[in-house]
RNA sequence: GGGCGCUUAGCUCAGUUGGUUAGAGCACCGCCAUUACACGGCGGGUGUCGCAGGUUCGAGUCCUGCAGCGCUCACCA
């Protein structure tokens, strides 16, 4: 259902002047309960936008289109409070828009995050005492598919029940068909253009899970190791020289020596080689300004490494980047001394292995380091050993070392113009820092370029330096879970590989692209003259159909078992999502990728700009020729009460579903968009619930492995001693499991108060308003705006303005504090509270209550949803469509789909609110004298005051008489009655008779003190500042003249004081 | 190590281009059953704005240095 058709069952403007609330019996709202109780509401809300499809969205469906795409939340567990955060902000982004007009999409959908939901069911079969190698294939993909189906419905249900908008119609998951099939059409274009490779390259290797992994899914962590220093003797015997090194067991594939060519020792040792111990291999000496020369030689001291270096450094080429790189520069071989499981072998690219060397083949790593160890020791080439801390990558799901391990990868080619230079070129011109790279500048001008805009801006630079230094992408993974990779290969001399040629030609080139690789040395060799081309070639076939492997397969061809990075499918989300490449293939996609895409903004958080949203922008430009998304929100990141990030893996996470159990979805919402600041992450102390007594209590806290802090996995309730309770970091990481009689305890936090209060005041405001407006008189006759009525109406107008502005910055704070301003400091506590006496005899009066009431329903919607949703249809059955001029306000059924309020720029009244600001300053004063002498609200008294004053009261319109408690004003009189007490107001005095029985002398006195010593406080920084010929000089003029006025008026409120402090004797 | 951010009331945080008396919510202390709301109303106290310099008539705000915290990228000599 489109939003244009939702409005249709709404009753129409009452159009005559008198037409609106009173008399109005069906919106009594007697029905209302005295609190807003969000557990009875927000069901029924839910229902009531399910049954409309109000958030599905057509691309038929007028409106400029803006779109969401949801950052797909991994399968591998529920969402936490940071996923809750950032799809509140998107929601009130949605909601916002949509009442605004537009043709809204939310796209919603989840992750397979390969790797980590692989782990998971690893882990639960390792439970059972399982492997995943017990299993074919295909019966493990369906152990993580059951998985990934709850999770997929957990995750769904939690997005509901926090009131996301999302066209869940539309849902996505990113190995589904459609994904699946994008995904497909990427790789094969990537590999058909040459930007997907395969290459022998050092990938992050985790021995345990035995797969690649991203730089991402490794872990720092500080070990303590040491320092081996080991002599290497020269090959003509006349002397040695000693390597440092950390790793040992890897001199096994040392393939040279390398030393600076600063160095002054590297003169003499040129064209010298050494003798490899235990191997024998010999190993030239090769110069290398990487190497850092020790301290003693000129290293710079500052460098830590040039405190431990010898100035020579062993090469490695098979299992260190650094080395690696070494290598290329000076052609070293590479020698693979492990295999894929860690341990030293002889059978995965080592062929020199020595009698001695025998010994260690087999070892583990640890084993060998210590045994390599010792050999040099026995042999006295162990010259030193030094302790050492320093930080080694470990695989975030096996928590090994990682090894920088040398096999076949598929890689993307990101350092190519095509893309890593359009994605540079699609920022936004003053985003970019200094200038773009020549070669990226000089690069192909397109659609999109200068499109892409950070907020807050400062991280466009993260995303500009990463392109700047990127690598090129290895996107294979030695998983069973994910999109599998769509090459057929096989291996053989080019001239019996060439025979398959014609086989593959009768194939269609949209259908199928080949390549083929030397095996010696990774180089591409052209098709055409594979025939006569010497040596080992791996022919590799794309196919874009699965349905033409067959006859691969017969022919020899042998299907990469490996699957994709799960970024490569996360990275096509805005264009597998609406269809991509063919969305006629699905009748319901038709016109979505011309619609929504580039989708409006992108909500996500810091370290996804490089992960996801670098990739995004590349593919997207790549296949569409567009940026997928014209804004970036990088939003805060929530931490718990000890400033640690909330992650799954610590299992801190808050479900969301607990706090909307404690304080309601709409509480959790506000104060989370209330929590989204520009700069600052969130912290969040947590408590816990305690399920047996139902009590909020601390938890007792521990500290975790890695220094965390975290709550004990058991609990013990508060009441009773003897029950206890699992807490969510007992359940999340498994150290205890909830039991009917231990059950898992929710979490919540006093931080939700805020917004659970704020729900209720909104509640009972509309309960009140309704109320008085079902009561109104009904003979009673329009009049003109009072004061109230009109600044009340200028706060209205002037929180939309602060609204949009704070939405258009993505600065969601000022939102909900423009909010919370409008709706209780404004409308609650004085609008409300000032038409008291007068609004049910006033029905212009009356129509200004129903419009405001409306309006601020309509504008905390994107916020709270389901409150103002509850409260809906009795505001909306007051008709106040067309209640005020200049506020328009069309009626529809559900608040979800009303049109946002137009307020037309002559309620705008800055005079209004400069006249009531005065009126509130004096009831603020009285209020004061009231508060501080403990008169009772009920003691009406008497304000005797001067001609302005008197004015100012007069134009309130009863205001000040009702909010302090004035029964009568009358002229000052010529002498000051007994009974009176004085309070100085805009530098006269103003008398309140018969606020006490009795004046109190001394009491006043004190008052009046205080008051003095405040306003001398004030009176003379002023005085110091006009007394400052600088600032006579060069202040704005218009400043000074302020402060001289400021100043006057203060010392008139002074001597006010000081004349009722000697009147008191 | 590079980059980014943070340090303001007991707690969690605002503070727009430098400008008059630095704010909010919670907590705390009084008073209050009043045409809605005790998830409430009215009033109140609470700050060497991390430290040290500098620029300026004027600095929470700009600059420099230092300290602490966090994130991110890089890093196993």
């Amino acid at each position: 259902m489109s939003s244009e058709t939702t409005h249709g069952s709404a009753s129409p403007a009452p159009t005559n002047p008198q037409g609106n609330a009173q008399g109005n019996a069906q919106a009594t709202p007697a029905e209302l309960p005295k609190a807003y109780v969000p557990s009875e509401a927000e069901g029924a809300v839910r229902s009531r936008w399910n049954n409309s499809g109000c958030f599905h969205a057509e691309p038929g469906n007028s409106g400029d289109a803006y779109t969401i795409f949801i950052p797909p939340p991994n399968v591998t567990a529920a969402l936490h409070l940071g996923h809750a955060f950032n799809n509140s902000l998107q929601d009130l982004l949605v909601r916002y828009h949509r009442m605004r007009g537009f043709n809204t999409l939310w796209m919603p959908g989840t992750d397979h995050a390969g790797i980590a939901t692989q782990t998971v069911v690893e882990k639960r079969l390792l439970m059972q005492g399982k492997k995943r190698t017990d299993f074919t294939r295909e019966a493990f993909v369906q152990k993580v598919q059951e998985w990934k189906d709850e999770y997929e419905a957990t995750i769904l249900s939690q997005l509901e029940g926090m009131g996301c908008s999302c066209d869940f119609k539309r849902t996505r998951f990113t190995m589904d068909e459609p994904c699946a099939t994008a995904v497909r059409h990427a790789f094969f274009t990537l590999f058909k253009d040459g930007l997907v490779y395969r290459g022998k390259r050092l990938v992050n290797w985790d021995p345990v899970s035995q797969t690649a992994l991203a730089d991402d899914e490794v872990e720092m962590e500080e070990v303590d190791g040491s320092f081996w220093y080991l002599k290497y003797p020269l090959a003509d015997g006349s002397g040695h020289v000693t390597v440092a090194t950390t790793r040992p067991e890897t001199m096994l594939g040392d393939t040279a020596v390398a030393v600076n060519p600063k160095d002054p020792r590297a003169a003499a040792l040129r064209g010298k080689k050494l003798r490899l111990p235990i191997v024998g291999r010999e190993i030239p000496i090769v110069e290398d300004d990487y190497v850092v020369m020790p301290a003693s030689l000129g290293g710079d001291p500052a460098d830590p490494k040039a405190q431990f270096a010898t100035g020579f450094l062993k090469v490695t080429p098979a299992h260190d980047q650094n080395d690696w790189d070494i290598g290329q520069r000076h052609a070293l071989a590479a020698i693979n001394i492990m295999a894929p499981d860690g341990s030293i072998s002889d059978r995965h690219g080592w062929m020199d292995v020595s009698a001695d060397a025998k010994q260690f083949v087999g070892l583990s790593r640890e084993e060998a380091r210590k045994k390599i160890v010792a050999w040099f020791k026995q042999n006295n080439l162990l010259e030193e050993v030094k302790p050492y801390r320093h930080s080694v990558g470990h695989s975030y799901r096996s928590h090994v070392p990682v090894e920088p391990y040398l096999s076949d990868q598929w890689y993307v080619r990101v350092t190519d113009d095509r893309l890593r230079g359009t994605a540079l070129r699609s920022m936004a011109k003053d985003q970019v820092e200094g200038t773009l790279p020549a070669e990226v500048a000089a690069g192909p001008k397109m659609a999109g370029d200068g499109e892409l805009r950070f907020f807050p801006a400062r991280y466009a630079k993260n995303f500009q330096s990463w392109h700047e230094n990127i690598r090129d992408w290895c996107i294979s993974r030695q998983l069973w879970w994910g999109h599998r990779i769509p090459v057929w290969t096989k291996r053989g001399e080019g001239a019996s590989l060439a025979t398959h040629l014609g086989m593959l030609s009768s194939l269609s080139s949209s259908r199928a692209s080949v390549r083929a690789v030397r095996v010696a040395d990774g180089a591409e060799a052209a098709i055409g003259s594979l025939a006569s081309s010497k040596g080992d070639f791996d022919l590799h076939v794309c196919l874009l159909d699965d349905a033409d492997g067959a006859p691969l397969e017969t022919a020899g061809f042998k299907r990469d078992p490996d699957v994709l990075d799960t970024w490569f499918s996360s990275a096509l989300w805005p264009l597998s999502t609406l269809g991509w490449p063919d969305p006629s293939k699905w009748s319901e996609m038709a016109g979505l990728l011309d619609r929504y895409n580039p989708s409006s903004v992108l909500c996500t958080a810091r370290e996804i700009i490089t992960l996801w949203v670098s990739r995004m922008v590349m593919f997207n430009r790549y296949f569409l020729g567009r940026v997928p998304f014209k804004h970036v929100f990088i939003h805060a990141m929530i931490q718990d009460g000890h400033g640690q990030k909330m992650s799954k893996s610590l299992g801190n996470g808050v479900d969301p579903r607990d706090i909307i159990h404690s304080h309601g979805s709409d509480a959790m919402r506000f104060t989370l968009v209330q929590m989204a600041t520009n700069t600052q992450d969130v912290r969040l102390p947590v408590d816990l619930v305690d399920p047996h007594s139902g009590e909020t209590f601390g938890p007792k806290w521990t500290t975790a492995s890695g220094g965390y802090t975290v709550a004990d996995a058991i609990q013990t309730s508060p009441k009773d001693p003897s029950k206890k309770m699992v807490s969510g970091y007992g359940a999340a990481t498994g150290t205890a499991t909830p039991t009917a009689e231990m059950p898992l305890a929710r979490n919540t936090s006093a931080r939700f108060d805020l917004g659970r209060n704020f729900a209720n005041k909104l509640w009972n405001a509309t309960r009140f308003a309704l109320s008085n407006l079902a009561q109104a008189s009904p003979d009673s006759k329009p009049e003109p705006l009072t004061l109230l009525d009109r600044w009340m109406l200028a706060r209205l107008e002037h929180a939309s303005r602060a609204i949009d502005a704070a939405i258009a910055d993505y600065e969601f704070h000022r939102v909900a504090e423009a909010l919370y301003d409008l709706v209780w400091r404004d409308f609650c506590d004085w609008y409300l509270e000032g038409v008291k006496p007068t609004v049910r005899t006033n029905a212009t009066q009356q129509r200004v209550l129903a419009a405001v009431l409306d309006s601020i329903l309509r504008m905390l919607h994107p916020v709270c949803p389901f409150v103002t949703e509850t409260l809906w249809p009795s505001v909306q059955a007051l008709g106040a469509s067309g209640a005020v001029d200049g506020i328009a306000l069309r009626p529809s059924a559900l608040c979800a789909t009303a049109a946002w309020p137009a307020f037309d720029a002559k309620l705008r009244d800055e005079r209004a609110i400069a006249e009531f600001a005065r009126v509130q300053a004096l009831v603020d004063s009285i209020r004061r004298v009231r508060g501080e002498r403990q008169v009772s609200p009920k003691r009406k008294v008497v304000l005797l005051a001067g001609d302005s004053v008197r004015a100012l009261v007069a134009a309130s319109g009863g205001v000040v008489e009702t909010l302090a408690g004035i029964e009568k004003v009358d002229a000052s009189p010529a002498s000051r009655p007994m009974t009176a007490v004085a309070l100085p107001f805009e530098g006269s005095e103003v008398l309140l008779d018969g606020l006490v029985d009795a004046v109190d002398a001394g009491a006043e006195k004190a008052r009046l003190t205080k008051l003095i010593a405040e306003r001398e406080k004030q009176a003379s920084g002023m005085r110091g500042k006009l007394s400052n010929e600088g600032y006579i000089a060069k202040a704005k003029p218009e400043l000074v003249e302020e402060t001289r006025k400021k100043l006057a008026e203060i010392e008139a409120d002074i001597a006010a004081a000081q004349s009722a402090l000697a009147a008191l004797g």
